[in-house]
DNA sequence: ACGGTTTGTCGAAGCGCTTCGCCAGCGTCC
DNA sequence: GGACGCTGGCGAAGCGCTTCGACAAACCGT
């Protein structure tokens, strides 16, 4: 009867609904999108049709005639120190924020490298890239930067002159639990970091952070040691260990590693240092893994599910031609939980009860 | 000069290659696809183009022409319980090995629900799904199986007819740390398990696992009690606290739930039951979780990259339309480390070592 | 009542690619 | 030496959708 019937997958077409509607296939294109004026009456026909025969429109003949994929790429580290809960709220954050601005994503590893980019950007696959794991200088960046594609990092680089950018303030996250500490009267404190390779490569926020901590203890005239810690429970032990042996008066710790907070509590138990009675622990972690530690971490959070969503926001926007910052910074914030308590001399209510002495 | 230019982003398209080589656009195409011969001059003049152009074909014309998107839709889990390691390291296989399929991954997370998955099927934009941690009676099963859209699970539902579905075997997995226990002469034993909402939920592994243990232990004429165990320290140390108070003579625990692996030994040690000598330990996880405990685990590693490969490849398959086993079940492989020992009574070489009683 | 807008709809021209059918040239086989 | 089959290449017809220009019809002010 027509001149086309359904698809040999079964699923209908524009022009099936337009056939069945009564109007023409254009008109069906400007009811969904919305981009001229339509009546009252035809929209309603319309989607009715729509409703009726369970229309979805074909994804890449939409994408070659707007020229929108209505994809967006997120490129996932998967290297060793990385923090693997984080990433993945980031990566769910990323894409429930990109479905309602009705994208979806498409998963890329780092380990593709630079031509994975490329690929995937020059294809049209996707409309514009989301990178994770930025370091200090990544070979990717002069890539996105010439690439024509919107892009937004999760981290900062170095050189951030015409990227777009969205992080936590590690700096101030760092400087943050500084403060908490050196406000309940430690005097000597340490910071337990990522693993070395980390430094090593030069990624960002735990540069970032370090500084933060060595610049506010200055500040606040608190002696500061910062070490590079591993993620396995012996490596841990033995970090503790040293960090004690160089200072023998350690009360305050911060560890920003979500991996090594476990070990770290058990390797301060097995010297016989309660927390907070004896040492109070600060950890930059996510709050799930705070909570789940006993005693409950005082912590700095990373926005993981906030982060992604302003990446996400602000990728749109790019996409749309819209104007965006070079740098967005979250503002860090505390919560304190049971593992920090006021130095030895003070006195302690560090389970929220007032503690009589 | 030309009919058409570049496009507006500068890329070329099939018929700037196929002007530059002087030849027809479908030889371009022929070229490569590989699907019709073509002498050997005429394809080096084309690839030569190509690469000079730096063509990339636009993956929307493709799909459309073509009716293969050269996509995967990749479904996560993003809810309580699940263990986030080894769902990132599924994810990284699949990447992976998809890209040596020549497709890319599209990442979808469990909360669009069905309708998620109905979008993206009818709406072409993949040309299969993979589904990840799979309820025994899951909503999705029906769906996937009307769908009309190649699908592989990771994961076994109840009634796996129609489908394709790879898992580990976690019913011999439970069995083969029964049987190393048992062989080690441990006669009461009891297994830490996954939270209890992922046994109410019906998760198959958990119902699985636990079945494999009460099985084997029954062969053996072992003593076993099971118990669900939630993620945080302070639960997980009362679930201890628990099973010896129902059992002081336990010697084997089998714990099926990483996250809840360091809080055990810590709670373990806690109690004064040292690792291996006391208690022996046998654990469901990655292998990576095992190697960094102290000490270093005896487990049963999930191997997320295999299945991740295996069900790639699996999909692959249907979307070629070859045939494939409707269920695949991988050999668990356990590794002796340093947390499992001889039971009391019988000479103990837990380190490897000899051990001079 | 008449030009001038505005509003709502249509038709058609692509988007860049794959694929089918066709054909020119050339070696092969009785 | 003519029918035949290969090989290698070409041209054109879509794939399902968006979007542009055109154009009736309804509405406006005067």
């Amino acid at each position: 009867m027509s001149g086309r019937g359904r698809l040999p997958s079964g699923q209908p077409t524009i022009a099936d609904v337009a056939r069945h509607a009564g109007v023409a296939v254009s008109t069906v294109s400007y009811v969904l999108s919305g981009k001229r004026a339509i009546s009252e009456l035809t929209r309603n026909r319309v989607l009715a049709s729509v409703r009726l025969l369970g229309y979805h429109p074909n994804a890449g003949a939409r994408a070659l005639a707007s020229r929108r994929a209505n994809v967006i790429a997120l490129v996932l580290p998967l290297r060793s120190g990385i923090q693997v809960p984080v990433v993945m709220q980031f990566a769910t954050a990323v894409v429930t924020a990109a479905r309602r601005h009705d994208h979806d994503v498409l998963l890329l590893t780092s380990d593709e490298g630079p031509q994975g980019l490329h690929r995937i950007a020059a294809g049209a696959l996707v409309d514009g890239v989301l990178v994770m794991d930025v370091e200090l200088h990544d070979v990717r960046v002069p890539l996105l930067r010439e690439l024509g594609r919107p892009s937004v990092l999760i981290g900062l680089p170095a050189d951030t002159a015409g990227l777009t950018c969205v992080d936590l303030d590690f700096h101030r996250a760092g400087q943050v639990c500084v403060d908490h500490l050196a406000g309940l009267g430690h005097r000597r404190i340490a910071l337990l970091g990522a693993p070395a390779a980390v430094y090593d490569r030069g990624t960002g926020f735990a540069h970032r952070t370090r500084a933060g901590v060595v610049e506010a203890a200055a500040r606040h005239g608190v002696e500061a040691v910062t070490l590079p810690c591993e993620e396995n429970a012996a490596q841990v032990h033995s970090r503790v260990v040293e960090l004690f042996a160089r200072q023998p008066e350690l009360s305050g710790l911060v560890v920003q590693n979500e991996a090594a907070v476990g070990p770290v509590q058990a390797a301060l138990a097995a010297l016989g240092r309660r927390v907070p009675d004896d040492v109070s622990v600060v950890a930059v972690c996510p709050d799930q893994f705070a909570e789940h530690a006993s005693p409950r971490l005082t912590s700095v959070p990373v926005p993981a599910e906030e982060i992604g969503r302003q990446a996400v926001s602000l990728l749109m926007r790019k996409v749309h031609d819209e104007p965006t910052p070079q740098v967005t910074l979250l503002e860090p914030r505390l919560t304190v939980r049971d593992s920090t308590a006021a130095a030895t001399g003070a006195p302690a209510a560090y389970d929220g009860r007032a503690a009589a002495r």
